[in-house]
DNA sequence: GATAAAATACCATTTACGTCA
DNA sequence: TATGACGTAAATGGTATTTTA
């Protein structure tokens, strides 16, 4: 069933001055900052705070509502950059581990079939390495902070999943996961 | 209580405009 | 000045969830 697109549609152009075709304008730094400390708190807003932060920064509504459609779009783009560099790095590392795993292999291969050495200097495997660091820290857990557009731990990510949730009247339930920068703040 | 339709929120994608090198 | 690249505001079409009759 559809009725979003219609509604969103038509609200915006109730909205709108002039019944005219888009009009693009560049937000002003203030109205950008203001949405940007508002984001920052919340990734999303509840129609009351919508009217009224589109009030503030004498602005339609549907544009605070796209502003943060938007805002929420390039996060996601943003972290997805970040998982995929992670994922690369998984992948270099891994396939350097795979080379020396190879190499160990040969070695204890070529020792099994090889005669005993005179001494009692027997070969010790090398020790094993500590853990790399793709096993301790995964992906699905790396946020980046809206502000600072860094890299976060899933410590963040945890507190930002349990805090966040704030929605009224219908529509889907809230689970984003975007970054809070009051579980943040000290990172930045 | 079950159900279909309406309403709402959000997302992915596309379009079009403003800016800058 | 013209132009192409880029960032982003706005539009569009879709899904998921909640409310209501």
């Amino acid at each position: 069933m559809w009725a979003g697109g219609v509604s969103s549609t038509a609200a915006g152009r109730d909205d709108d001055d002039d019944g005219s075709t888009r009009k693009k304008l560049r937000l002003t730094k203030e109205q950008s900052a203001l949405l940007e400390d508002r984001f920052r708190e919340h990734s999303t807003l509840n129609p009351k705070q919508k009217v009224a932060l589109a009030k503030q920064l004498n602005l339609r509504p549907r544009q605070v509502e796209v502003w943060f459609q938007n805002r929420r779009a390039r996060t996601k783009l943003k972290q997805t950059e970040v998982d995929c560099e992670f994922l690369k790095r998984c992948c270099e590392t891994l396939t350097e581990e795979n080379r020396r795993l190879q190499r160990e292999l040969q070695e204890l291969r070529a020792l099994k079939f090889a005669p005993p050495p005179p001494s009692s200097a027997a070969h010790q495997p090398s020790p094993a390495p500590p853990a790399p660091f793709y096993m301790q820290l995964p992906a699905a857990t790396l946020t980046i902070c809206p502000s600072c557009e860094r890299v976060g731990g899933p410590a963040s990510a945890a507190k930002v999943a349990a805090a966040d949730g704030t929605k009224a009247g219908p529509g889907r339930t809230t689970t984003h996961h975007f970054f809070n920068p009051f579980t943040h703040s000290a990172a930045c």
